[in-house]
DNA sequence: AACCCGTGGTG
DNA sequence: TCACCAAGGGT
């Protein structure tokens, strides 16, 4: 048997509904993880790290695909480093917010001349590279390295608002009593397990939209579920607005680019998106940004 | 703190 | 159908 939760922090003298979370999660993970080419003993830091990368604000089916020619084109850091950056844009193909595979090509450079190619396993080292924020550090750390660290990303964050807090949805941002609660519950033995099963059941279970209550091991310990799932009662959630945005020029131009070998013309990109002051505003943006180079009257994908 | 950044599946 | 949202990070 495993030993009580820990009772070194006691936020919101929540005790009860804490310590009884861990055994049923753990049980329902063991029955119900899903096999995902990051996951196992086998996985390398790096694979833990180009999917955590990949996996932000991207669901998992989206990714498995480019992952795994990614690692096939790139087995290490050094060997992504020693690449164009705008042969990782163009791998990155379409699973969003190209800058990530921008700052995935910083990390790695900077692994390679900082780290000796190797991913490092400290949380400051690993929240210094581009592109790495607190949920990424924390999960390179947790996963690859089986350091204890909270790791709060949407997933957990909503699984401890149910459960716990017995709200719909937690808020905006992280709050101190949520991160001490989510550290408070870290155990200390397998602690990865524990952060993977927690987001495992968020994702597959106690999904946002329609959660799969009768199907959850903790129901009987939820404090949502025993308020009778009350609506969601906090401030209003901002939509992400897309038609017309300068995002989804930014997607056009992108898109015209990735899939020519080499340069593009003006008139090319017009055909893209015929409005010339946006178009010109985000192409502006994209070469800000480092995805896109201007090569004499053309354009192309950086070097 | 609020806003920006892509893309596509889904209820 | 269309609003919602998905293993966030940077500014």
């Amino acid at each position: 048997m495993r030993p009580p939760c820990s009772l070194r922090h006691t936020p919101g003298g929540m005790i009860g509904a804490m310590s009884e979370l861990h055994d049923p999660v753990l049980r329902w993970y063991a029955d119900h993880a899903r096999e995902l080419p990051w996951r196992g003993p086998g996985a390398s830091p790096w694979r833990v790290m180009v999917s955590e990368f990949m996996l932000q604000q991207t669901p998992v089916a989206r990714v498995v695909p480019v992952f795994e020619a990614w690692l096939e084109t790139w087995p290490t850091p050094a060997d992504l480093a020693a690449a164009p950056s705008g042969e990782a844009v163009r791998a990155w193909g379409r699973l969003g917010y190209p800058r990530r595979a921008l700052r995935l090509h910083a990390a790695a450079t900077a692994i390679t001349e900082q780290h000796g190619g190797e991913v490092p396993d400290a949380y400051a080292d690993l929240i210094a590279l581009p592109g790495v924020g607190d949920y990424t550090a924390s999960a390179i750390a947790s996963f690859a390295f089986g350091h204890r660290h909270a790791v709060l990303d949407t997933n957990v964050r909503r699984v401890f608002a149910r459960a716990v807090s017995g709200t719909e949805f937690p808020g905006t941002a992280v709050t101190r009593p949520e991160r001490e609660l989510a550290e408070s519950l870290v155990p200390d033995e397998e602690p990865a397990t524990w952060a993977i099963a927690v987001m495992e059941l968020g994702a597959l279970v106690c999904t946002a939209a329609a959660p799969r209550c009768g199907s959850c091991p903790v129901q009987d310990r939820c404090a949502w579920w025993a308020a009778g799932r009350p609506a969601y009662d906090g401030p209003p959630r901002r939509g992400q607005a897309w038609a017309g945005t300068d995002r989804q020029v930014r997607g056009r131009l992108m898109a015209v680019l990735r899939d020519e070998p080499g340069t593009v013309s003006a008139g090319r990109l017009e055909q893209a998106w015929a409005e010339p002051v946006q178009r010109e505003r985000a192409l502006a943006s994209l070469v800000a940004d480092g995805l896109v180079v201007r090569v004499g009257d053309r354009f192309a994908l950086p070097d």
